[in-house]
DNA sequence: AAATTAAATCAATGAAAATTGATTTGTCAA
DNA sequence: TTGACAAATCAATTTTCATTGATTTAATTT
């Protein structure tokens, strides 16, 4: 083994990047308190409808949020095991705090 | 007061663009265990010399890491306040279970 | 069936981010 | 001092991402 909890780092870099803009921010806050169809979120958002629809698969590619279709309005909630991960991934870049500070010895370079 | 803890969406954009890339989850990921000299980090990394400056620049500029020079090298550590920054952003985008699941009454659109 | 509506997808554009190689700045050693 | 080295910055390019408006798909109503 290399380190007992070594990062995914392209799963974690998906799940940032997916994280990584205020109107997906935004609309995760909304689903926070349960699903939302759509076009609830246009409106609360006052975004375009396609550029909603872009974002929202951004979360849905990255695993954060799913839909439910019914009839012909799409409602989206939170994945709560997505959340976790981002919340473990949190947890494993703390610095170890046994491990601080290291003490050089000579020179590190060349 | 709109709700209690409400997200500084920006602040979140930023802390997560700066997660959202491999190379500097990794960089973080060498950085658990103590300070590192940005020649370390080339080296272990295989990353150009340039490349590598430019996403130390990304994590400093939001505030994951610090730096401190000496002599010409220069060594850059995490900087935990900020880890625990997104261990709060992620806390703060859990569904609240209370809330969940919403009753839809009638029909969501215009 | 025709008209409406919700939402996804597409194509085109614009904007931001990443990579590369070269140059610059500052420090140290010979 | 001159030469070498660590690291930042710059300029040019490529790549990726976001926005917009138009089109498409599918369900619903009339």
């Amino acid at each position: 083994m290399t380190t007992r909890t070594a990062i995914d780092l392209d799963r974690g870099a998906q799940l940032f990047h997916a994280l990584s803009d205020a109107t997906r921010l935004a609309i995760l806050e909304m689903l926070r308190t349960g699903e939302r169809c759509v076009c609830e979120l246009q409106d609360e958002l006052d975004a375009a409808q396609s550029r909603l629809s872009f974002h929202l698969r951004v979360l849905r590619d990255a695993g954060l949020v799913t839909d439910r279709r019914e009839g012909r309005w799409a409602y989206y909630s939170i994945v709560p095991e997505a959340v976790a991960e981002v919340h473990d991934l949190a947890v494993s870049l703390e610095p170890k705090r046994w491990a601080l500070p290291i003490v050089r010895r000579g020179r590190c370079c060349g």
